[in-house]
DNA sequence: GTCTATAACTAGATAGAC
DNA sequence: GTCTATCTAGTTATAGAC
């Protein structure tokens, strides 16, 4: 009954943390779900900032070996649209009915992009460092036209509109008439972000402002 | 000394709401800082609630009244940039050095879109039912070749893009060698947002995905 | 209107029996 | 490994003096 503990905390704890955010989540509310004893989870994890990194790292880790595996193995001349699928598309695909636990961390991944938890966050760019720095160079090399300073702000516009559908946040539906509420899938997403993604990452460079030379 | 409390606990409890986090900012961090009374804030305000429901308030009425005069401006004709400019420029450009407070307030914006707090939630929406219906409105009318299912999903993207952009969330510092940490002022972000956001709008429509025709 | 004092609660963490 | 019981510290909210 060790492991599997273990593991039951860390799904309970996934699907609460995505629901409710990190900090409105109790230990208590994680364990009575999970059926387990409160002092379980500082036995296993130390505590609760030890729980939430382990619910992190236990997907992010192949989430983004799959992710440097996709950019590593385009071509020298793959078009935006490609390094932006090898990018988005590992992670959204987790978003399939099929896998319910995956859908609700590909919520709660896009969803802390946004809740600074000050600590947290250092160790998701820890766990990140990698895949991004990859992918930053797969993106100058598809885009060499584009000034390094507005390739990283499309970056992060790129970002931004990545995590804020990631996280499935609602805002829109209430200009939506029709309730397409269907939380369409991550394949389908992905099909709708990249031609979107693509052209505003070839936009032309916005008009009146310098563009320093690719500094650093 | 009745309206400068109330005046005082509002404009710090915007900035530690913004720094902190809303659940993570005690009332009493705010009225410490403040030099209130602990009790003031329930005085003013009757509970924490109330009070984060002003603080919103306060700002977003006047935010968005002018994005609706921008937007019903508009000429019939106004390609997609305008309808952007409309919607996103009066946000963007509370974030200037010379206005702390609205700077402040645009990164606790962006922020609260995620802070998925149940019934604040609902009551923002109730602060932007109008503008967004609007926005829809100028939106479809500048783009009348897109489905209305996928106008949906672009305005969806658009919004992420934004709502990143304005809670300044630093993800992307690691992948950036250079430190153009100047957190760029909102004139600027609008300048690069809106050639980014316009292409993505306009782009060709995704291969492969059944549109509906412009359900309800 | 403003304060002190405190009530009523919830949180995360732990000691120690089993 | 798992449990009960408890500790400590932090929270919002309020009653009542001034």
């Amino acid at each position: 009954m060790t492991d599997a503990t273990r593991e039951r905390i860390l799904d309970v704890a996934e699907g609460l943390f995505a629901e409710h955010g990190l900090v409105n989540t109790s230990l208590r509310a994680i364990t009575s779900l999970a059926a387990v004893n409160l002092a379980a989870v500082n036995y296993h994890f130390g505590s609760k900032d030890g729980l939430i990194r382990e619910v992190f790292a236990r997907r992010l880790v192949t989430l983004n070996r799959e992710r440097v595996r996709r950019l590593d193995a385009l071509a020298d001349d793959a078009p935006v649209e490609d390094v932006l699928g090898a990018f988005i598309a590992p992670a959204l695909e987790l978003n399939t009915p099929a896998d319910l636990g995956g859908q609700r961390f590909i919520r709660l991944l896009g969803r802390t992009y946004f809740e600074a938890a000050p600590e947290l966050r250092a160790h998701i760019h820890g766990l990140y460092a990698e895949v991004f720095e990859r992918a930053k160079v797969a993106f100058a090399r598809a885009l060499p036209e584009l000034p390094a300073l507005e390739l990283y702000w499309r970056l992060h516009f790129m970002l931004g509109a990545v995590s804020y559908t990631m996280a499935g946040t609602d805002l829109m539906q209430i200009v939506a008439a029709c309730e397409l509420a269907t939380q369409a899938d991550g394949t389908q997403m992905t099909q709708r972000l990249i031609p979107f993604l693509a052209a505003g990452l070839r936009a032309p460079l916005p008009p009146g402002l310098a563009q320093r030379p690719a500094a650093a």
